[in-house]
Parts: structure tokens; C-alpha cells; sequence
DNA sequence: AGCTTGACTTTGA
DNA sequence: GTCAAAGCCAAGC
């Protein structure tokens, strides 16, 4: 069973990505897909996105954290200062190209295969 | 009430 | 490998 209190997909979906993103170890990411198959749709990636949108009012959202499937900052325009989402990945020894992450799949922590371990 | 946009993903060609 | 289209659910207009 779930170790984490994300249970209640029908509840806010907004604090179950909260949860979850909060979460992520320091130096690795996770992608929208991978949030959003925890919570049962891989489908909504885009209702994480939304999510994230509404991270803003919770400061302990690290959404710097959270980067599309390919490893792209799509939503680093979305910072304060776009440029500080890139800060803070390297900040945590994570390697950023042109808004790219460098070895993603190594840094990458997918929450449904460290989280849901059975 | 309906239509458009959105920090995405997947599948098909 | 790349490009295009469909699907998804919610918020905003």
C-alpha cells in the first residue's frame, strides 16, 4: 500500500502533488507524468502542471524539482526569476544545459518505484 | 451555460 | 530520429 498520504485522489489534487513534490530527495527530479501516475493518472500530467501553478502559495514547493518527461525546465519562465529554477538544480549538484537537465534518467526519482515499493 | 488555454504525455506516421 | 494529432482535467473568460 501507498507509505504516503496520497491516497485521497478524490481530495485536493493540488496537496497530494504538494505532498509528493515535497517530498523529492534533494538532487533529484521528477517529471509531471511521474507525479501524476502516482496519483492514478498519467493522463492529468497537465492538471500537475496546474498544480504547480498554485505552488507559488506554498513556499516549501520545491517545483524547481519538477521538470517535464524529457527533462526540459518547461516551466522555469513560471519563476520569479526564470533563471533561479536552473540556479537552484545546480545549487543541488544537479547539471543544467539550455534549460536542459543533464543526466536526467540518473537524477530522475521516479516517486511510484521509490515510493510504492512492494 | 460554453469555449479557450495550460509548468504534459502518449501514440501514430 | 523528428513531426503532428489526440487525450486529459481544471481554471479562466
Amino acid at each position: 500500500m501507498s507509505t504516503r498520504p496520497v491516497s485521497q485522489k478524490n481530495a485536493d489534487f493540488f496537496q497530494s502533488v504538494f505532498d509528493l513534490v515535497r517530498c523529492i530527495p534533494k538532487g533529484r527530479v521528477t517529471s509531471y507524468g511521474a507525479i501524476a501516475k502516482y496519483l492514478g493518472s498519467a493522463r492529468s500530467s497537465r492538471m500537475v502542471g496546474w498544480a504547480m501553478n498554485a505552488s507559488h502559495v506554498h513556499l516549501d514547493i520545491p517545483a524547481h524539482r519538477v521538470v517535464n518527461r524529457n527533462g526540459l525546465l518547461s516551466g522555469k519562465m513560471h519563476f520569479s526569476p526564470p533563471e533561479s529554477m536552473q540556479t537552484r538544480l545546480e545549487a543541488e549538484g544537479i547539471r543544467v544545459e539550455k534549460d536542459q537537465i543533464l543526466d536526467f534518467p540518473k537524477i530522475f526519482w521516479d516517486p511510484n518505484a521509490e515510493l510504492s515499493i512492494d
